[in-house]
DNA sequence: TAGGCCATCTGGTCCT
DNA sequence: AGGACCAGATGGCCTA
């Protein structure tokens, strides 16, 4: 009936809500700086998985080797820089 | 104005 | 049976 549609539209339309939040959520820990958009879902998938992969790269090295990396600020940013390349390359063409 | 991104509706399938 | 999950269709909004 019309009835039952309106209420699976709705349990549909909170699912999406939920999945939505999930995103924000990833958005928030995934590294995107110097973004003025927000990142849409596929690229924050995309973000996430470069991120955990560079992430896993640095537990691979010891622990020296990862100190020294992560030394100082700049090279924080590296793994952050290197995910975002593509995209921030997207946003430079904005900036002209 | 075309392309990208998104929210919503919908019907089908799977799970409890 | 009824809810969760999914993918296709559709229309709106925004940007290059």
């Amino acid at each position: 009936s019309r009835k039952r549609r309106q209420a699976a539209n709705a349990r549909e339309r909170r699912r999406m809500e939920g999945l939505n939040k999930a995103f924000d959520s990833l958005r928030k820990v995934v590294p995107s700086i110097s973004r003025r958009r927000k990142l849409s879902k596929y690229e924050t998938l995309q973000m996430a998985l470069s991120y955990i992969e560079e992430l896993g790269r640095i537990l691979q090295t010891t622990p020296s080797e990862a100190n020294e990396k992560c030394s100082n600020e700049a090279d924080t940013l590296h793994c952050d820089r290197k995910c975002n390349v593509k995209i921030e390359k997207k946003d430079d063409e904005f900036l002209r």
